[in-house]
DNA sequence: GGGTCCGGAATGAATGTTCATTCAGGTTGC
DNA sequence: GCAACCTGAATGAACATTCATTCCGGACCC
Protein backbone atom coordinates (compact mmCIF):
# COMPACT_ATOMS: atom_id res chain seq x y z
CA UNK A 1 0.00 0.00 0.00
CA UNK A 2 2.36 2.87 -1.31
CA UNK A 3 0.18 6.09 -1.73
CA UNK A 4 -3.50 5.71 -0.52
CA UNK A 5 -5.70 6.83 -3.79
CA UNK A 6 -4.27 10.40 -5.05
CA UNK A 7 -5.12 12.69 -2.07
CA UNK A 8 -3.62 11.84 1.37
CA UNK A 9 -0.99 13.63 2.64
CA UNK A 10 -2.16 16.69 0.80
CA UNK A 11 -1.29 18.80 4.43
CA UNK A 12 -1.19 15.64 7.05
CA UNK A 13 -2.86 16.84 9.74
CA UNK A 14 -1.95 14.42 12.94
CA UNK A 15 1.46 15.74 12.13
CA UNK A 16 0.55 19.52 12.06
CA UNK A 17 -1.67 19.00 15.02
CA UNK A 18 1.81 17.60 16.96
CA UNK A 19 3.85 21.11 15.84
CA UNK A 20 1.44 23.31 17.26
CA UNK A 21 0.97 21.51 20.47
CA UNK A 22 4.61 21.27 21.06
CA UNK A 23 4.86 24.88 20.57
CA UNK A 24 2.06 25.24 22.82
CA UNK A 25 3.26 23.01 25.87
CA UNK A 26 6.52 24.04 25.77
CA UNK A 27 5.30 27.72 26.02
CA UNK A 28 2.77 26.95 29.25
CA UNK A 29 2.91 23.02 30.56
CA UNK A 30 1.21 20.24 29.59
CA UNK A 31 -1.72 21.43 32.38
CA UNK A 32 -1.43 25.16 31.29
CA UNK A 33 -3.00 24.67 27.70
CA UNK A 34 -6.59 23.78 27.13
CA UNK A 35 -7.41 22.18 23.98
CA UNK A 36 -8.82 24.44 21.99
CA UNK A 37 -5.54 27.11 20.88
CA UNK A 38 -3.80 24.22 20.03
CA UNK A 39 -6.58 23.00 17.92
CA UNK A 40 -6.33 26.85 16.27
CA UNK A 41 -2.94 27.05 15.83
CA UNK A 42 -2.77 23.83 13.86
CA UNK A 43 -5.67 25.67 11.99
CA UNK A 44 -8.45 22.21 12.89
CA UNK A 45 -11.25 22.18 14.55
CA UNK A 46 -11.26 20.58 18.29
CA UNK A 47 -13.11 17.35 16.82
CA UNK A 48 -10.66 17.12 14.74
CA UNK A 49 -8.09 16.87 17.12
CA UNK A 50 -9.70 13.81 18.50
CA UNK A 51 -10.25 12.41 15.80
CA UNK A 52 -6.23 11.72 15.81
CA UNK A 53 -5.33 11.74 19.46
CA UNK A 54 -7.75 9.91 21.76
CA UNK A 55 -6.80 12.51 24.67
CA UNK A 56 -5.09 15.38 25.84
CA UNK A 57 -2.95 12.79 27.45
CA UNK A 58 -2.02 10.88 24.07
CA UNK A 59 -1.29 14.07 22.59
CA UNK A 60 1.40 14.80 24.47
CA UNK A 61 2.51 11.77 24.14
CA UNK A 62 2.65 11.90 21.10
CA UNK A 63 4.26 15.03 21.32
CA UNK A 64 6.96 13.71 23.38
CA UNK A 65 7.80 10.90 21.38
CA UNK A 66 7.95 12.89 18.08
CA UNK A 67 10.19 15.46 19.50
CA UNK A 68 12.22 13.23 21.46
CA UNK A 69 12.74 10.96 18.18
CA UNK A 70 13.79 14.02 16.39
CA UNK A 71 16.49 14.83 18.80
CA UNK A 72 17.98 11.58 19.17
CA UNK A 73 17.85 11.48 15.15
CA UNK A 74 19.53 14.73 14.68
CA UNK A 75 21.93 12.96 17.35
CA UNK A 76 22.91 10.18 16.32
CA UNK A 77 22.35 9.73 12.55
CA UNK A 78 25.47 9.13 10.54
CA UNK A 79 27.80 9.64 13.27
CA UNK A 80 30.59 7.93 13.69
CA UNK A 81 30.97 6.40 17.68
CA UNK A 82 34.51 4.96 17.02
CA UNK A 83 35.83 8.30 16.50
CA UNK A 84 38.23 9.56 18.91
CA UNK A 85 36.68 10.77 22.07
CA UNK A 86 37.64 14.47 21.94
CA UNK A 87 36.18 14.80 18.34
CA UNK A 88 33.12 12.35 19.63
CA UNK A 89 32.33 14.40 22.52
CA UNK A 90 32.28 17.52 20.01
CA UNK A 91 30.56 16.37 17.07
CA UNK A 92 27.84 15.66 20.25
CA UNK A 93 28.01 18.72 21.25
CA UNK A 94 28.06 20.76 17.84
CA UNK A 95 24.70 18.20 17.01
CA UNK A 96 22.96 19.36 20.79
CA UNK A 97 23.95 23.18 19.93
CA UNK A 98 22.29 22.91 16.19
CA UNK A 99 19.13 21.13 17.79
CA UNK A 100 18.57 23.31 20.67
CA UNK A 101 19.04 26.32 18.19
CA UNK A 102 16.97 25.26 15.71
CA UNK A 103 14.33 24.22 17.93
CA UNK A 104 14.12 26.18 20.99
CA UNK A 105 10.74 25.12 21.54
CA UNK A 106 11.53 21.30 21.43
CA UNK A 107 14.24 22.05 23.50
CA UNK A 108 12.09 23.96 25.98
CA UNK A 109 9.80 21.24 26.02
CA UNK A 110 11.98 18.40 26.74
CA UNK A 111 13.27 19.47 29.64
CA UNK A 112 10.12 20.52 31.50
CA UNK A 113 9.84 18.34 35.09
CA UNK A 114 6.30 16.80 34.72
CA UNK A 115 6.89 14.73 31.62
CA UNK A 116 6.97 11.63 34.28
CA UNK A 117 3.44 12.04 35.77
CA UNK A 118 1.99 10.82 32.31
CA UNK A 119 4.95 9.57 30.10
CA UNK A 120 3.49 5.96 28.91
CA UNK A 121 6.06 2.78 27.72
CA UNK A 122 6.98 3.83 24.68
CA UNK A 123 7.34 7.05 25.65
CA UNK A 124 9.87 5.66 27.85
CA UNK A 125 12.27 3.71 25.81
CA UNK A 126 12.77 6.50 23.47
CA UNK A 127 13.46 8.72 26.27
CA UNK A 128 15.84 5.98 27.70
CA UNK A 129 17.45 5.38 24.05
CA UNK A 130 18.66 8.49 24.08
CA UNK A 131 21.33 8.20 26.53
CA UNK A 132 22.66 5.08 24.50
CA UNK A 133 25.45 7.49 22.11
CA UNK A 134 26.65 9.80 25.67
CA UNK A 135 27.11 6.48 27.55
CA UNK A 136 29.03 5.37 24.73
CA UNK A 137 31.06 7.95 23.90
CA UNK A 138 31.64 8.24 28.16
CA UNK A 139 32.64 4.42 28.27
CA UNK A 140 35.10 4.42 25.11
CA UNK A 141 36.65 7.64 26.25
CA UNK A 142 37.16 6.29 29.76
CA UNK A 143 38.38 3.09 27.98
CA UNK A 144 41.40 4.94 26.18
CA UNK A 145 42.01 6.60 28.82
CA UNK A 146 41.05 10.25 27.90
CA UNK A 147 38.25 10.43 30.37
CA UNK A 148 37.81 10.64 33.99
CA UNK A 149 37.92 7.16 35.35
CA UNK A 150 36.52 7.86 38.30
CA UNK A 151 33.80 9.29 37.05
CA UNK A 152 30.98 7.14 36.85
CA UNK A 153 29.15 7.25 33.44
CA UNK A 154 25.95 7.78 34.36
CA UNK A 155 27.08 10.96 36.41
CA UNK A 156 29.27 11.78 33.41
CA UNK A 157 26.27 12.20 31.60
CA UNK A 158 24.28 14.10 34.19
CA UNK A 159 27.11 16.11 34.61
CA UNK A 160 27.43 17.22 30.83
CA UNK A 161 23.84 17.01 29.69
CA UNK A 162 22.88 19.41 33.06
CA UNK A 163 25.71 21.90 31.74
CA UNK A 164 24.39 21.84 28.10
CA UNK A 165 21.14 22.09 29.39
CA UNK A 166 21.97 24.88 32.17
CA UNK A 167 23.37 26.97 29.74
CA UNK A 168 20.25 26.84 27.49
CA UNK A 169 18.07 27.01 29.59
CA UNK A 170 19.64 30.33 31.43
CA UNK A 171 19.59 31.84 27.35
CA UNK A 172 15.71 30.86 27.58
CA UNK A 173 15.16 32.70 30.45
CA UNK A 174 16.97 35.29 29.50
CA UNK A 175 19.64 35.63 32.10
CA UNK A 176 22.18 35.57 29.36
CA UNK A 177 23.03 35.63 25.83
CA UNK A 178 25.81 33.54 24.24
CA UNK A 179 27.17 33.38 21.09
CA UNK A 180 29.41 31.26 19.03
CA UNK A 181 32.58 31.64 20.59
CA UNK A 182 31.01 31.29 24.33
CA UNK A 183 29.54 28.22 22.80
CA UNK A 184 33.00 27.10 21.90
CA UNK A 185 34.36 28.09 25.26
CA UNK A 186 31.62 26.65 27.16
CA UNK A 187 32.31 23.11 25.11
CA UNK A 188 35.71 23.04 26.04
CA UNK A 189 34.69 23.65 29.67
CA UNK A 190 32.65 20.53 29.64
CA UNK A 191 35.12 18.47 28.23
CA UNK A 192 37.31 19.60 31.38
CA UNK A 193 34.86 18.20 33.74
CA UNK A 194 34.73 14.86 32.45
CA UNK A 195 38.13 14.25 30.85
CA UNK A 196 41.01 12.42 32.66
CA UNK A 197 43.72 14.74 34.93
CA UNK A 198 46.19 12.47 35.56
CA UNK A 199 48.40 15.04 37.47
CA UNK A 200 46.17 16.19 40.08
CA UNK A 201 44.88 13.26 42.08
CA UNK A 202 44.10 14.31 45.54
CA UNK A 203 42.46 17.68 44.50
CA UNK A 204 39.39 16.69 46.88
CA UNK A 205 39.26 19.26 49.87
CA UNK B 1 3.52 44.23 68.64
CA UNK B 2 5.93 41.43 70.06
CA UNK B 3 3.53 38.86 69.84
CA UNK B 4 -0.44 39.27 69.55
CA UNK B 5 -1.55 37.88 72.68
CA UNK B 6 -1.16 34.61 74.02
CA UNK B 7 -1.78 32.46 71.32
CA UNK B 8 -1.61 32.97 67.70
CA UNK B 9 1.50 30.90 66.43
CA UNK B 10 0.02 28.04 68.22
CA UNK B 11 0.70 26.10 64.54
CA UNK B 12 1.06 28.56 62.23
CA UNK B 13 -1.71 28.21 59.38
CA UNK B 14 0.28 30.06 56.64
CA UNK B 15 3.54 28.22 57.30
CA UNK B 16 1.90 25.24 57.28
CA UNK B 17 0.09 25.76 53.83
CA UNK B 18 3.49 26.87 52.34
CA UNK B 19 4.96 23.64 53.44
CA UNK B 20 1.65 21.33 52.05
CA UNK B 21 1.83 23.47 48.68
CA UNK B 22 5.62 23.24 47.98
CA UNK B 23 4.97 19.21 47.60
CA UNK B 24 1.99 19.53 46.34
CA UNK B 25 3.52 21.89 43.44
CA UNK B 26 6.73 20.14 43.16
CA UNK B 27 4.88 16.83 42.45
CA UNK B 28 2.52 18.22 39.78
CA UNK B 29 3.21 21.35 38.98
CA UNK B 30 1.22 24.92 39.44
CA UNK B 31 -1.50 23.71 37.16
CA UNK B 32 -1.59 20.06 37.50
CA UNK B 33 -2.64 20.84 41.58
CA UNK B 34 -6.05 21.37 42.87
CA UNK B 35 -6.11 23.67 45.50
CA UNK B 36 -8.37 21.41 48.05
CA UNK B 37 -5.61 18.61 48.12
CA UNK B 38 -3.45 21.76 49.26
CA UNK B 39 -5.69 22.38 51.86
CA UNK B 40 -6.33 18.75 53.03
CA UNK B 41 -2.71 18.28 53.42
CA UNK B 42 -1.75 21.03 55.19
CA UNK B 43 -4.64 19.93 57.26
CA UNK B 44 -7.13 23.17 57.12
CA UNK B 45 -9.87 24.12 55.32
CA UNK B 46 -9.62 25.45 51.52
CA UNK B 47 -11.59 28.60 53.04
CA UNK B 48 -8.61 28.84 55.39
CA UNK B 49 -5.87 29.36 52.59
CA UNK B 50 -7.58 31.90 51.13
CA UNK B 51 -8.13 33.80 54.41
CA UNK B 52 -4.07 33.67 53.90
CA UNK B 53 -3.61 33.76 50.15
CA UNK B 54 -5.34 35.88 47.72
CA UNK B 55 -5.28 33.64 45.19
CA UNK B 56 -3.70 30.94 44.21
CA UNK B 57 -1.02 32.41 42.26
CA UNK B 58 -0.04 34.26 45.71
CA UNK B 59 0.08 31.55 47.46
CA UNK B 60 2.82 30.21 44.76
CA UNK B 61 4.52 33.20 44.76
CA UNK B 62 5.06 33.06 48.25
CA UNK B 63 6.12 29.50 48.39
CA UNK B 64 8.49 30.28 45.47
CA UNK B 65 9.57 33.11 47.82
CA UNK B 66 9.89 31.04 51.03
CA UNK B 67 12.00 28.32 49.17
CA UNK B 68 14.36 30.55 47.48
CA UNK B 69 14.91 32.58 50.50
CA UNK B 70 15.78 29.22 52.55
CA UNK B 71 17.90 28.36 49.72
CA UNK B 72 19.72 31.76 49.45
CA UNK B 73 20.18 31.49 53.66
CA UNK B 74 21.06 27.96 53.79
CA UNK B 75 23.82 29.04 50.96
CA UNK B 76 24.92 32.45 52.55
CA UNK B 77 24.66 32.67 55.76
CA UNK B 78 28.02 33.15 57.93
CA UNK B 79 29.66 32.43 54.46
CA UNK B 80 33.16 33.89 54.14
CA UNK B 81 33.41 35.32 50.28
CA UNK B 82 37.05 35.87 51.15
CA UNK B 83 38.14 32.10 51.64
CA UNK B 84 40.54 31.06 48.68
CA UNK B 85 38.43 29.85 45.80
CA UNK B 86 38.81 26.43 45.91
CA UNK B 87 37.91 26.41 49.42
CA UNK B 88 34.57 29.12 48.53
CA UNK B 89 34.00 26.29 46.23
CA UNK B 90 33.84 23.23 48.08
CA UNK B 91 31.89 25.07 50.73
CA UNK B 92 28.69 26.40 47.92
CA UNK B 93 28.88 22.79 46.38
CA UNK B 94 28.35 21.59 50.26
CA UNK B 95 25.82 23.44 51.46
CA UNK B 96 23.79 23.06 47.81
CA UNK B 97 24.07 19.41 48.51
CA UNK B 98 23.17 19.65 51.46
CA UNK B 99 20.12 21.58 50.90
CA UNK B 100 19.24 19.46 47.79
CA UNK B 101 19.35 16.44 50.43
CA UNK B 102 17.43 17.76 52.89
CA UNK B 103 14.60 19.60 50.62
CA UNK B 104 13.99 17.56 48.07
CA UNK B 105 10.91 18.87 47.01
CA UNK B 106 11.96 22.31 47.06
CA UNK B 107 14.71 21.91 45.17
CA UNK B 108 12.73 19.88 42.36
CA UNK B 109 10.14 22.66 42.73
CA UNK B 110 12.75 25.68 41.92
CA UNK B 111 13.73 24.15 38.81
CA UNK B 112 10.40 24.07 37.23
CA UNK B 113 10.03 25.74 34.35
CA UNK B 114 6.97 27.39 34.23
CA UNK B 115 7.69 29.52 37.11
CA UNK B 116 8.08 33.04 34.98
CA UNK B 117 4.86 33.01 33.84
CA UNK B 118 3.75 34.35 36.98
CA UNK B 119 6.02 35.08 39.35
CA UNK B 120 5.83 38.87 40.74
CA UNK B 121 8.14 41.62 41.58
CA UNK B 122 9.70 40.64 44.85
CA UNK B 123 10.12 36.62 43.75
CA UNK B 124 12.05 38.00 40.77
CA UNK B 125 14.16 39.56 42.82
CA UNK B 126 15.52 37.06 45.37
CA UNK B 127 15.70 34.93 42.38
CA UNK B 128 18.42 37.11 41.38
CA UNK B 129 19.17 37.84 44.67
CA UNK B 130 20.87 34.24 44.75
CA UNK B 131 23.01 34.48 41.77
CA UNK B 132 25.01 36.86 43.83
CA UNK B 133 27.14 34.61 46.20
CA UNK B 134 27.78 32.47 42.91
CA UNK B 135 29.26 35.50 40.90
CA UNK B 136 31.45 36.30 43.26
CA UNK B 137 32.78 33.04 43.86
CA UNK B 138 33.66 32.97 39.84
CA UNK B 139 35.00 36.43 39.80
CA UNK B 140 37.23 36.24 42.55
CA UNK B 141 38.69 32.99 40.83
CA UNK B 142 38.80 34.47 38.02
CA UNK B 143 41.09 37.46 39.50
CA UNK B 144 43.73 35.49 41.41
CA UNK B 145 43.95 33.02 38.09
CA UNK B 146 42.44 30.08 39.43
CA UNK B 147 39.72 30.13 37.25
CA UNK B 148 39.38 30.18 33.52
CA UNK B 149 39.34 33.92 32.18
CA UNK B 150 37.66 33.22 28.98
CA UNK B 151 34.98 31.63 30.80
CA UNK B 152 32.34 34.60 31.05
CA UNK B 153 31.35 35.02 34.94
CA UNK B 154 27.49 34.02 33.52
CA UNK B 155 28.14 31.18 31.48
CA UNK B 156 30.23 29.57 34.18
CA UNK B 157 27.55 29.99 36.75
CA UNK B 158 24.73 28.03 34.22
CA UNK B 159 27.22 25.52 33.78
CA UNK B 160 28.38 24.89 37.35
CA UNK B 161 24.50 25.33 38.58
CA UNK B 162 23.16 23.27 35.44
CA UNK B 163 25.46 20.48 36.11
CA UNK B 164 24.99 20.23 39.84
CA UNK B 165 20.86 20.10 39.06
CA UNK B 166 21.72 17.80 36.44
CA UNK B 167 23.03 15.21 38.91
CA UNK B 168 20.34 15.55 41.08
CA UNK B 169 17.39 16.31 38.67
CA UNK B 170 18.76 12.82 37.08
CA UNK B 171 18.60 11.08 40.54
CA UNK B 172 14.69 12.52 41.43
CA UNK B 173 14.16 10.91 38.27
CA UNK B 174 15.56 7.59 38.94
CA UNK B 175 18.46 7.74 36.24
CA UNK B 176 20.85 6.75 39.36
CA UNK B 177 21.74 7.09 42.55
CA UNK B 178 24.81 9.24 44.17
CA UNK B 179 26.71 7.95 47.14
CA UNK B 180 28.42 10.57 49.01
CA UNK B 181 31.61 9.73 47.19
CA UNK B 182 30.16 9.90 43.83
CA UNK B 183 28.93 13.20 44.98
CA UNK B 184 32.69 14.52 46.08
CA UNK B 185 33.59 13.09 42.14
CA UNK B 186 31.07 15.09 40.58
CA UNK B 187 31.98 17.85 42.76
CA UNK B 188 35.84 18.00 41.13
CA UNK B 189 34.40 17.73 37.89
CA UNK B 190 32.57 20.67 38.15
CA UNK B 191 35.62 22.30 39.35
CA UNK B 192 37.92 21.45 36.56
CA UNK B 193 35.30 22.47 34.01
CA UNK B 194 35.67 26.38 35.66
CA UNK B 195 39.18 26.33 36.79
CA UNK B 196 41.79 27.35 34.60
CA UNK B 197 43.70 24.80 32.54
CA UNK B 198 46.94 27.14 31.62
CA UNK B 199 48.65 24.22 29.78
CA UNK B 200 46.42 23.39 26.93
CA UNK B 201 45.49 26.41 25.18
CA UNK B 202 44.75 25.43 22.54
CA UNK B 203 42.34 22.11 22.99
CA UNK B 204 39.82 23.61 20.67
CA UNK B 205 39.25 20.90 18.10
C1' DG C 1 -22.63 37.81 73.35
C1' DG C 2 -19.64 40.00 70.18
C1' DG C 3 -15.81 39.25 67.39
C1' DT C 4 -12.67 36.47 65.01
C1' DC C 5 -11.49 32.41 62.87
C1' DC C 6 -12.51 28.19 60.56
C1' DG C 7 -14.37 24.72 57.38
C1' DG C 8 -16.28 22.72 53.49
C1' DA C 9 -20.51 22.61 50.76
C1' DA C 10 -22.04 25.65 47.09
C1' DT C 11 -21.16 28.36 42.85
C1' DG C 12 -19.96 29.56 38.47
C1' DA C 13 -16.33 29.87 35.22
C1' DA C 14 -13.14 27.18 32.55
C1' DT C 15 -11.90 23.09 30.30
C1' DG C 16 -11.79 18.23 28.29
C1' DT C 17 -14.62 15.45 25.50
C1' DT C 18 -18.54 14.05 22.64
C1' DC C 19 -21.69 13.78 18.92
C1' DA C 20 -25.19 15.31 15.62
C1' DT C 21 -24.54 17.56 11.50
C1' DT C 22 -22.15 19.21 7.32
C1' DC C 23 -19.80 18.60 3.25
C1' DA C 24 -16.35 17.24 -0.24
C1' DG C 25 -15.16 13.47 -2.97
C1' DG C 26 -16.03 9.17 -5.00
C1' DT C 27 -19.18 5.55 -6.84
C1' DT C 28 -23.07 3.70 -9.00
C1' DG C 29 -26.87 3.54 -12.28
C1' DC C 30 -28.74 5.22 -16.28
C1' DG D 1 -22.09 12.59 -18.96
C1' DC D 2 -25.01 13.34 -15.29
C1' DA D 3 -27.69 12.57 -11.17
C1' DA D 4 -28.58 10.46 -7.15
C1' DC D 5 -26.42 8.28 -3.62
C1' DC D 6 -22.94 6.93 -0.41
C1' DT D 7 -18.85 7.48 2.74
C1' DG D 8 -16.27 9.15 6.17
C1' DA D 9 -13.42 13.08 7.50
C1' DA D 10 -14.23 17.52 9.63
C1' DT D 11 -16.53 20.59 12.64
C1' DG D 12 -17.91 23.21 16.72
C1' DA D 13 -21.84 23.78 19.71
C1' DA D 14 -23.41 21.22 23.65
C1' DC D 15 -22.37 18.46 27.60
C1' DA D 16 -20.00 16.75 31.75
C1' DT D 17 -16.52 17.49 34.69
C1' DT D 18 -13.09 19.82 37.16
C1' DC D 19 -11.51 23.55 39.69
C1' DA D 20 -10.72 28.29 41.80
C1' DT D 21 -13.15 30.99 44.73
C1' DT D 22 -16.95 32.40 47.83
C1' DC D 23 -19.76 32.45 51.78
C1' DC D 24 -22.40 31.23 55.57
C1' DG D 25 -23.17 28.43 59.69
C1' DG D 26 -20.73 27.07 63.52
C1' DA D 27 -16.71 26.91 66.93
C1' DC D 28 -13.78 29.33 69.85
C1' DC D 29 -12.08 32.81 72.28
C1' DC D 30 -12.64 37.33 75.17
Amino acid sequence: MPAPQHLRNEDNKPDRIIKAALEVFAEHGLHGTPVPPIARKAGVGVGTLYRYFENKEALVNAVFRDTKQRLKDHLTDGVDLNEPSRALFNELWDRLTGFARQNPAAFRFLEMQDHHAYLDNDSWQIERSLLVPMGMMILQGQQNGLLNPQLRADIAIALFWGGFVGIFKAEAQGYLTIGDSDLLTARDACWQAIRHHPKSEGITQ
